[in-house]
Parts: C-alpha cells; structure tokens; sequence
DNA sequence: CGGAATCCAGCTTGATACTG
DNA sequence: CAGTATCAAGCTGGATTCCG
C-alpha cells in the first residue's frame, strides 16, 4: 500500500526544522567533532538555550551523538552519528534545490523579499 | 571553493515549511489539479485562513500555480507549476529519509515521543 | 565549561465572522 | 465559492540568571 508519499515529510522535516538546526548540522558535517563551546562560537548568534536545546533533539533523534568527559571544566563533544550522516545527501539534495531556486528567482525577475529570511538572519558564517 | 553546503538548505526549508505545505504539495502532485475547495475537503483540518496564506506563499515562490476563472460562482484553481514539479525529487528524499528514520527509531527501541508532532496532528488522512 | 530555569516578545496558527 | 478581516491562543526563540 504505497498510498500516501509525503505522511514521512513531515516526520523528516520536523527533525531539519528550528532555525539553527540545518547549520549545527553543517558545522557537525564539516568539522566532524566539536565541542559545545566550538559549535557556540561558529554559531555567533544562537543562544546557549537554543543550541542546547536543538542538540537535545538531534540526540533524541539520534543524528548526534554527545560524548561528555568528566573532567573539570567539563568538555562536552558533539559528532555526527553513524545514523546522522545518513542525512548529508538528504541536505545535499535540498541544498542544491536551493541554490536552483535562487536562480530561478532572479531569472524570473522576482527580485521581491519573498524568503524573508534572507533579511532577518543576520547569522554571518553561513 | 566547496565551501558552505548549507546555506541554501535554509532557503529551500522556508518553502517546505509551514504546518501545512508538504500536505498542499502532496494534493496537487497526486492530484494534480484542485479547487480550493477540493484542497479544503482533503485537508480536513486546515483553515480557510492558513489554506490561502500556504498557496499564496507557494505561488509567490513559483511553486504553484494559480488560474482564476472569472464565473459566478467563482472557480480558482491550483496545480504545480514546472518548476513546483522539480520539488518532487527532492520531497522524495525528503520521504524516503523519514520512512528509514521511522524504521530506525523503532530499531533502537526509542518508543519515547521523539517527535510530538505525532502527537498534535490529529489530521487524519495522511 | 556546559548547561538548566525563568521570563518574555513576537510570530504563527486557529476560530470566527463577513464579503463579492 | 473563495476568499478577507479581526481577534485570541500557542509556540518559538531570545535575554537573563543561576548552578555543578
């Protein structure tokens, strides 16, 4: 019964979705492993909260695995799972629709703020 | 320079998220033309509200076409456009990834609510 | 250092009513 | 039929403070 193909979307984007989760998987897919206050520093305007939050729905969702180190100060390393990196061509397929999709907006002279985020996100590195 | 392979996966997510998109875009590439009734029928859950902002955010992007037919009582409607259609690929993936991501938490006896939308989204058909 | 907890502003979504 | 307008509720993300 392959009825409804796009039920399991949602399910997928849930996990891609938060305004910081496509680049905490970007940092984890490029640098392999970091640190929390790596991933802090390379995300310069998420918040603590916010990235602590996003890490703990990855992990629950077993795309990052968290390795903590009972040393003080504590150092806590976060890294791509085995599962995780099943996503990188999932985020390649989307990432190159995406770069289409700016083309093909400017192509067809729709050079109005239809993605307003473009203005909003001030976030520099990416 | 292969640098950020991420940034565009922003651009892409802001069109496929929203509540209801990838169910508006699941009735039009299934069906491939629908009256705003018809997508209000299959989309039990939806407003008339959100229906019309979603589609208006769809065909500001290019993603869906609009036909307007000047009768009493009025008929408007909706289909992919070329270009809507290039998203299929990709929402296939998308697809295939939370169909594996299912299979995979089951595996991992991760029976917790992952994912609360599961949870909330009392819609029905899909 | 790596969080957790609290509080709050704003955007998103929903309910409802009205219209050409 | 296919919307628009208005208002209320909820959730998301941000600022701040505190802790082991």
């Amino acid at each position: 019964m392959e009825e409804t193909p796009s039920c399991r979307v949602e399910t997928a984007l849930e996990i891609l979705t938060g305004k910081w989760k496509p680049s905490i998987l970007l940092e984890l897919i490029t640098h392999d492993t970091l640190r929390f206050s790596e991933l802090k520093r390379n995300l310069p305007n998420i918040t603590q909260k916010m990235l602590t939050a996003q890490l703990r729905e990855l992990e629950l969702n077993d795309i990052v695995h968290r390795e903590i180190y009972q040393v003080v100060p504590p150092r806590v390393e976060y890294s791509l799972t085995d599962y995780g990196k099943t996503l990188i061509p999932v985020l390649n397929a989307i990432n190159a629709w995406g770069e289409k999709h700016v083309e093909h907006l400017a192509q067809k002279d729709m050079l109005q703020d239809t993605t307003p985020t473009l203005a909003s996100s001030t976030s520099d590195s990416f």
